[in-house]
DNA sequence: AAGACTGATTTCAATTTGCAACCGGTTGTG
DNA sequence: CACAACCGGTTGCAAATTGAAATCAGTCTT
């Protein structure tokens, strides 16, 4: 009865599934940056991921069930990508990742601000933006809400407010 | 100005230092399992790391500070690994993603219920982990809670009641 | 002196990564 | 309609990383 696991505590099984350098920036990019296409994943990181890693990791995150994908009707090769409800629920995990980074590493100040803002705002703040994730997502209902614009607005606060690191019109995911 | 990071995103750097299959791992089992010595860390864990893959690790954790090593007065050839307060304070994380693993993996009944004490405890209970690990390896003041023995008694009174997964004296981390 | 135990290191094959070029099909533009 | 730009990938290849097993020299126990 092997399971093709190294071991069934859960610590371990969730490090088999996101425990590489790329997937979680992926998910975070789709989360965050809200970027849903294979060329914005591609193009539009600071980390700049290669081609073929990324369509690795899509398809490895698409049959773990982490995103979902289904063809765009407006461009017959469009493909979007959308966070699922597994993913969605690492939302507390990226939070206390950018919390710990923003303590134990020397991130720029610009990329740390919305890590800051989430973890101030706690899981309150944490719950509004996973319904936000689930309309976006998942077409549920409307939240009144918008965390990601709350985000988002803070970031350009920051980048406009001094030389901060790279200034672009779509700004890098946190 | 290089700083041989991919970006300066917090999650990112976080990623840079423990995005891999191992790390965690290990200091998991330095944190839940109070493995402190090389031999218990690679013969005792449900993994089965390799041996140059465990020197490896050991070697970037402390270069990174998240572990500290001294010889062991009573044995000259011994190092005594210890968390350093920034793995300490990597438990919220640890206790995320155990949570996070129990819903959206299959993980073993027996070494689930740490977890799903840990999840249930809440930051109240990790606040007392914390400070327990503070005690045990930076010699801080005795706490009066012991949440490591709480576990134990936990996962013991799991393995007891049935057969659910591989029974030793020294039962494995979470 | 024998033997087990310590924290590793060595060797070697297999896998993964990073990088660049490339691909056939689709779309918007002149 | 021609054509360039864009689409989600694939291919080929070198370099780095990983995994498994054997090995090592110093240390402790008996």
């Amino acid at each position: 009865m092997d399971t093709g696991h190294r071991s069934g505590c859960p610590i371990n099984l969730t490090l088999e599934m996101l425990g590489d350098r790329w997937s979680l920036i992926v998910i975070r990019d789709v989360m965050f940056g809200n970027r849903r296409h294979f060329r914005e994943l591609l193009s539009r990181s600071e980390e700049g991921i290669a081609s073929n890693v990324l369509a690795d990791r899509l398809k490895r995150l698409v049959k773990n069930g982490l995103l979902s994908k289904v063809d765009d009707p407006s461009h017959k090769q469009k493909a979007i990508y959308s966070l699922t409800e597994a993913s969605i629920q690492l939302l507390p995990l990226l939070a206390h990742m950018g919390a710990w980074g923003r303590r134990h590493t020397r991130p720029s100040e610009a990329l740390s601000i919305r890590a800051e803002l989430l973890e101030k705002g706690g899981p309150e703040m944490w719950e509004a933006f996973m319904a936000e994730l689930r309309f976006i997502h998942l077409k549920t209902e409307r939240p009144t809400r918008s965390v990601l614009a709350e985000l988002q607005a803070a970031y350009l606060a920051v980048v406009a407010r001094g030389s901060h690191g790279p200034v672009h019109s779509e700004p890098p995911v946190p």
